[in-house]
DNA sequence: CGAAACTTTGATGGTCTTCAATTCCGGTGG
DNA sequence: CCACCGGAATTGAAGACCATCAAAGTTTCG
């Protein structure tokens, strides 16, 4: 059985060749969100698709009792609302202050069938969220705590990247909610394992919010899943 | 907040209008999978996209130490290997004797961007792939074992639908190992929480493998999450 | 029939959650 | 400037749920 060298590739940042609002022939609209502002509901009505031009975002899930699963975050050129029809099937807000391109859905589609690059583009759009939640799925049911956690940060290393390589200094742009509930987990356990990480040396945390990774190498050990915390 | 009426909706299997393989001008290769036989490996080269004619298959990745994850399995109708570049990010195998027609990628690929039809396909078959994903990982993340095995029981119920109704009686066509590894949980906890529904009345196993389900509403609420186990 | 694979059931233990209290940090107003 | 406040993060203690280990029961198939 062959396993690709760095299972972390699939979460790195697909470059986005163009911005998806300069392949369509429509007015956008660009919108500025504050920290926890809704962008849309789940059952909403899907009207527009949105571009991230700054900040981060994050799609969710709901059940009634208030259990919350983050699908995804967004970060600048990621498109959200894709693959919808008729109504959005999850919740998006901004985790932090965040400005967003609306662009009309209609004239999306519509332009869709026009243009194969348009529409090659969308795929391609579909793919990478398609290999980024196998990644997630795959985090969720089988990875232990620690192991989320060091998978979590080297995907925001590879999302931070500048040309090519990962950022070893970024700042999270969330709290410790959103983080457990990306990771199916609780905030207490987040917190208890952010603490490990920087006991052991992999981490330093200048600010609750800011990762400092001292040795992305033993991260990237521990988020594959095959070596322990020694 | 707004909540779709009934979450499971998103999981039943959506109408495939026309067969795949129907629409693309190629050579189509019928191919008969015995249980556990492997169609395809992470890392293999993408050549030919799957479509299933009759069986039951499995998406999975794995972590170095064996931890396996499923993905997604496939019905009859389901398309197989869409959404990749260059090589497979995931393993698929035969879950029980199964049937695929492959299909060129290259053929596909080419013809996707001739006619805007089969475009249409593959993105409505990516975002029908989305919706179920996010289903899913709601489902690894934030429920319990005995919610999961409801939600999954719920899914088969659809995917089995005749006519639009919901089938009370199905073979999983799976080991509680395939189970386990689709809900994340280990094969004690599924047999366990499999009794439990049995004993509380809600299903009968005349057979391991076969699922009758005698009070579908009972098993939509727990699926739901917002009721336990009286 | 007999062996192997799968399932079920029981006992025990570990990981993560829950509950609770304290600390930390940024902002506001005295 | 500093006390005060509220939200977030951390830390501790106890408990629940699920995993692990182990053994017996069941089914399948040569």
């Amino acid at each position: 059985m062959y396993f690709s060298p760095a299972n972390q590739t699939a979460l790195k940042a697909e470059p986005v060749s163009m911005p998806m609002s300069s392949l369509v022939e429509c007015n956008t609209h660009d919108q500025a969100l504050c920290t926890h502002e809704e962008l849309f509901c789940e059952g909403d009505k899907v009207e527009f698709f949105y571009e991230v031009v700054d900040g981060v975002l994050c799609n969710y899930r709901m059940l009634l009792d208030g259990r919350r699963q983050i699908i995804s975050f967004a970060h600048p050129g990621d498109l959200i609302g894709l693959g919808q029809d008729g109504a959005y099937r999850y919740s998006c807000e901004a985790v932090c202050r965040s400005k967003v391109r609306s662009i009309s859905s209609c004239a999306v589609m519509r332009d869709a069938r026009k243009h194969a690059g348009l529409g090659h583009r969308l795929l391609l759009s579909a793919s990478a969220e398609l290999a980024r939640m196998q990644e997630h799925q795959l985090l969720l049911g089988r990875k232990t705590a620690i192991e989320k956690l060091a998978s979590f940060l080297m995907m925001l290393a590879g999302r931070y990247s500048r040309d090519g390589t990962q950022q070893t200094y970024f700042d999270l742009c969330m709290t410790r909610t959103d983080i457990a509930d990306y990771l199916g987990l609780t905030i207490e356990t987040v917190s208890r394992n952010m603490t490990k990480l920087k006991h052991s040396g992999i981490i330093e945390l200048p600010e609750a919010t800011i990762v400092h990774v001292r040795d992305m190498n033993k991260l990237a050990e521990l988020a594959s899943g095959d070596e322990g915390l020694s």
